[in-house]
DNA sequence: ACCTTCGGGACATCCCGTTATT
DNA sequence: AATAACGGGATGTCCCGAAGGT
């Protein structure tokens, strides 16, 4: 079984410049390993209250429920993260579709053995609980959708630059895009080994050198 | 919360040829709803029970606890269906890449909210449970191994036939396909929107027919 | 079978000097009671709540699992009766030997009849679960070496006061005392019927006069 | 937690000249083993049959239910073992009191860890059963008066004999030593200590000593 | 004589929330 | 803002025994 440690995995350094955090964001925090660890439904309060010192009380004070505790990780935490590292980056990018290989190809060569083993946070809870709770669901979506826009933007512009051939709808590239990158990590998952990300990715990367023009 | 049913859904749709199935079956098949459902961790031995009429003497007659009634819905539920589905028919397949390519699009017109709403068993229970219980990990692997290596076969005999072009490597090709599959439906079950397994389907089958030598 | 009721007997006669006693004393007597009754495996938690009115939710605030409870019994409720019946009057007799005798004399005519059935609630759980979890062995274990080594020191001052024979171990003499009280006491349990007990203690003690010196 | 094996324990040696046991005896073999190791009511039917390859199905053919089980298992398996070890050698023997002694320094060196840690078969029954089970409590009674009756027959024989000094009786002394025993035996599962039983044996062998008219 | 299958209850555990108090 | 105590339901597990077949 996994332990809840403090190691600076992908999916969990800390973000910086937030000195000593409120017990509102260490519940938070505590609530986004557990629920990362073991999913939203299997996430024990208690174990994220033994892990913070923080009392029950406590934490009913500042979320009404265990959902909207869930709903609060997901636009708190996830949100961000995701933005930081996936969105962020490309919105104002030179060259976007060469920052979107660079940025695929960082992610895979930063990924640690326990971060290939519990997946990405946004795909987990996605699977798990959107067909269960339509609050995860549209808050989940919301994320999905940031994302996937951002990329279609970035191949558009790629595109306006010239640097993307104009043949293919940059709505299709992005969704098959965000759904690759998804199914590698899930392969990883499964397989429990880095070279299947890395095989799968490798396979996305030329995909996207193929949509380049061929500058000469 | 989605009621448990006994729609023609795409993922249960009953297999034919098995008459009044044995108690051990029906414990089979509830239990493979229910986690299809909920997930395993979060899958009800008591809804089970009541959805087959079965005791509770009854199941743990035929299964020691609830982690080997899992073990065995993956052995003896899924591995089946993903067989039949995805792999049985690119065995003997004339044309592999134009079959796969079919399949594809068979299987998203096929798809009814439902489907997308719950999404890929194989995949759901990847996602919770290859973190969480070394058993269950290996099970699926197994499965999804099979999968890929089906389609590498499938890719490597197109290329020999000349219908595929040469310059990609199949484990590879395979490798993504599968990841971009898992991935579209993921991204229906977060939108529950047909069309984005339509756009990412889409997408994937445009990218396959990238891969088709040029015939003149 | 034995109904758990509120009489006096010598093994739960209520200690004096607690009033209204809180959640937790409550659940710790009964739970004595209980276990006293069936033994520690075969009591019940359910029987421990109704006696006392208590809740799951507050037995399991106050005690993590059913074998803390047990290690709480032993610590928290037998120790201190052992050592109020049998421990303390020894500590600063006068004259040892004949206070041990006496002290046995007065244990034989408290018993009730229903005190006769049960045993002694030190010997039953040694009996039961010493063999069993190494938790309550050491627990058990040692209030029994509090009670021996007290009994040894009692011997050895007498010795010295010239109370008792030289010639015999005082270690040996006090390991012999004990086991011969609880072997009583067993014999009462089995044969249910107090002359047992009598005839066996006045064994013990006809014993225990052997060993004073005969003063002239 | 101690494993069922077939070693050769002082209370569990196997009888000789019982070629290929039935199906009733390897039940009620397996079930003396359980009972030994867990006590009646934790013993779990299903144990006795997995250790045995018995069904349940011929267990119940054989017993009406686990209690009468029990009573089988006193009256055929505990008896025999406590006449054989304990009554039959005193029956005819010269000198009574110095067979006694010598039977009880032979069971001490007999012992092996595991009969230390799990105490006698028929002190262990009746510490548990005798205030729950009437049933029990009279067939484990009519064994220990048996065996006690043996013991003052002999100790009678011993003082005919002019081996014993006459101002004992013999019925307090053989109930005493046979609660002795018992209590060694108790003192020995709680410390885990042989030295415990070697110690409080030898008091009361120093005590039978005693009871020796001094020849000169 | 013996086997498989099954019935149904009891048990320890854990969980999410609530309430009174400070 | 935070705490301790408590309520009460649901869960997986196990167990003894019954029933019907061979």
């Amino acid at each position: 079984m996994i332990e809840l440690n403090d190691s600076n995995s992908y999916w969990w350094r800390p973000l910086q410049g937030q000195p000593e955090p409120d017990t509102r964001a260490k519940i938070l925090n505590a609530a986004y390993r557990e629920i990362h660890l073991n999913g939203f439904q299997a996430a024990s309060l208690n174990n994220i209250l033994s892990h913070t010192g923080v009392t029950k009380g406590a934490l009913y004070h500042h979320f009404p429920n265990k959902t909207e505790l869930g709903y609060a990780v997901i636009e708190e935490v996830i949100a961000r993260r995701i933005s930081l590292s996936f969105i962020d980056p490309l919105l104002n990018a030179e060259n976007p579709i060469q920052t979107l290989i660079e940025l695929i190809q960082m992610a895979g060569n930063a990924f640690t053995l326990e971060d290939i083993s519990l997946g990405c946070p946004l795909g987990n809870l996605a699977q798990e609980m959107a067909p269960i709770d339509e609050g995860f669901r549209v808050r989940l979506n919301k994320i999905y959708q940031l994302w996937q826009g951002a990329l279609a933007d970035a191949i558009t512009r790629a595109q306006h630059q010239g640097l993307v051939i104009n043949d293919v709808d940059a709505q299709q590239v992005s969704s098959m895009i965000v759904a690759t990158l998804e199914g590698c990590l899930s392969a990883g998952k499964i397989s429990q080994d880095i070279n299947q990300i890395l095989l799968c990715g490798g396979g996305l990367i030329q995909y996207l050198n193929l949509l380049k023009t061929t500058e000469e």
